[in-house]
DNA sequence: TTGTATGCGTTATCAG
DNA sequence: CTGATAACGCATACAA
């Protein structure tokens, strides 16, 4: 490896010449154009460790995700990964692949690698990551829920329930099926859900049947299967996009027709809601845009600005063909 | 920061003695809990920047992929996530959003971080890569497309063309229409193309009708609703699943039923195939694996062991809902 | 403008 | 088993 001492020696020059060369630049001509040169030769590049260990200061900044594949996580990445370079952030993403475990140990292995931050994008926060977090002292960012004493930046999902909840009793019905996943969850589990009960609960004639599911496509689409020959509800409301173009592909599978059967609609706004027929009417999430709040606020936080501990982005209904009034028959 | 000299000043000992008991292990009971304890107590973690400088050695592995939203890039991702774990590689993933620059920029990056080697999701291959590459001189390797003096590890591409082929022609279908991606994608754009084409060679009376579309979903989509009405294909093969998806979301918009006015193929066995109705038949590509095999194999480059220069991963052709017999009416 | 000397946090060598 | 010391590559205060 040819380091800045070579660089020095090869030129003739003290390498705090080079060093000086490298940073500032105050150099006369001459030895500048002798070191460019060498440079150039060589192809020397300045080690990054030596100079984060100098400068204590890494310019890295840490992302845990709870898994890969998928769009929401990506979209967000999206606006991460632009928001970082534009700050001249290096970004290391780790996947924790659902598992907390995993997310513990990789807020260990970020801290380790002394990132300048984290951010997380975050399914539940139990007291282990509480107490790990503050052990680590670093500035830390919650992506998708909320944490109490540690910022966060959330979706508004009580608002986007209870937009869906107006929506659907303004089209007319009044039975509804909520498919919905774990309270663990608590942003999408609970949150969500609550918004659109509530709403619900204003309008005295309204029933709700209520299906617990997971994440994952193939199990919804398996217990869609199940629950949709017996349902009475003139509308569905998934938790999740995925959940609805599950549910939508058992639907045509059974026979059934949407929106002429029964309304559908998700939460999210991924594009796949676009390319299944009919569209699915969902509440769409500015997830890219979340991506890059959330490094514009992290900066701050490493900067030692102060900046609340939540925020919350607004999300927008977008009617698709999935959903329709309903008329007594 | 709390240091190993706090430690061992905390400890009454050398920081050397501290040192050991971090690495090897040489010390007495004694020492070893009082360390133990102060290290609890200060939360101190090693400095991974010191000890990169001094071990030269980073164990972090680039990878530099050229989107964030396409599922095929996620799945490469979940393979190379997993097996870089166990074989103990951190990793970098950079994103060079489909820009020849950035591509370049970030090899650059990954470089200058002392990355122990490159992976590379690569899209076209250019002078400007292999010099920079060389120049670079750390083990690399291209995933997607092969690169003669580069290793690399490629899909078999031709082969799935070619597997399309031998299917639909099985069918009985002899008027196809080809929709493709441009040529600078050696895999995908010439590739998987010929090895459809050279398929229906041997079939004197089959015709094939040529449309070139971009990887993006929309735009193949509009184009779909386009060349829709006027081809007489009775056979389409979509160069990816993407478009695939698409071209039957125009279809079910302009009234067009499949497999029924046409079949329908895709490649890469994207999950979305499985979620759209019909079904979409395709050739699966082993992402995820490709992934794993390829973290294999730069680690085996790292470490210095002779690996062949291009590795192929084969195929499965998926027969699903979108394609029928064809019988003349 | 340039060079010398020192320290960043760690590990390894070598006496003790 | 333990401690002093040098070295990793770089940046910077200070002196020349």
């Amino acid at each position: 490896m040819v380091t800045i001492n070579d660089i020095a020696k090869k030129a003739g020059v003290a390498k705090s010449t080079v060093s000086r060369y490298l940073n500032n630049g105050s150099v006369s001509t001459q030895t500048r154009e002798k070191i460019d040169k060498i440079i150039k030769e060589t192809g020397y590049t300045p080690n990054t460790f030596a100079r984060s260990l100098k400068a204590q200061k890494t310019n890295m900044l840490g992302v845990i995700i709870p898994r890969l594949n998928s769009s929401s996580t990506n979209e967000v990445l999206e606006g991460i990964d632009a928001t970082a370079r534009e700050l001249g952030y290096q970004l290391i993403i780790t996947n924790s692949d659902q598992n907390l475990e995993r997310e513990l140990e990789n807020i260990q292995t970020l801290a380790i690698q002394k990132v300048e931050g984290i951010i997380m994008l975050a399914r539940q926060i139990t007291k282990q990551h509480i107490d790990l977090i503050n052990q680590a002292s670093l500035p830390f960012l919650f992506i998708g829920q909320k944490a109490g004493t540690i910022h966060s930046m959330i979706h508004q999902d009580y608002e986007a329930g209870k937009q869906i909840g107006e929506y659907a009793l303004g089209l007319g019905h009044r039975h509804f099926l909520y498919v919905g996943v774990p309270e663990y969850d608590q942003a999408v589990g609970i949150d969500r859900k609550k918004g659109f009960l509530d709403t619900l609960k204003k309008e005295k004639s309204s029933e709700v049947e209520y299906i617990e599911t997971t994440f994952s496509r193939t199990i919804a689409y398996e217990k869609a299967l199940k629950f949709l020959p017996e349902t009475k509800a003139t509308y569905i409301v998934c938790a999740t996009d995925n959940i609805a173009v599950a549910v939508l592909k058992a639907a045509s599978e059974l026979g059934y027709r949407v929106p002429e059967d029964f309304s559908l609609s998700g939460f999210g706004g991924y594009e796949a809601t676009s390319y299944v027929t009919p569209t699915i009417t969902t509440v769409s999430y500015p997830y890219k845009r979340l991506g890059e709040e959330s490094v514009k606020k992290i900066d701050l936080l490493i900067n030692k600005k102060t900046v609340p501990m939540l925020s919350e982005l607004g999300n927008v209904l977008e009617v698709k063909e999935s959903t329709k009034e309903y008329k007594e028959s």
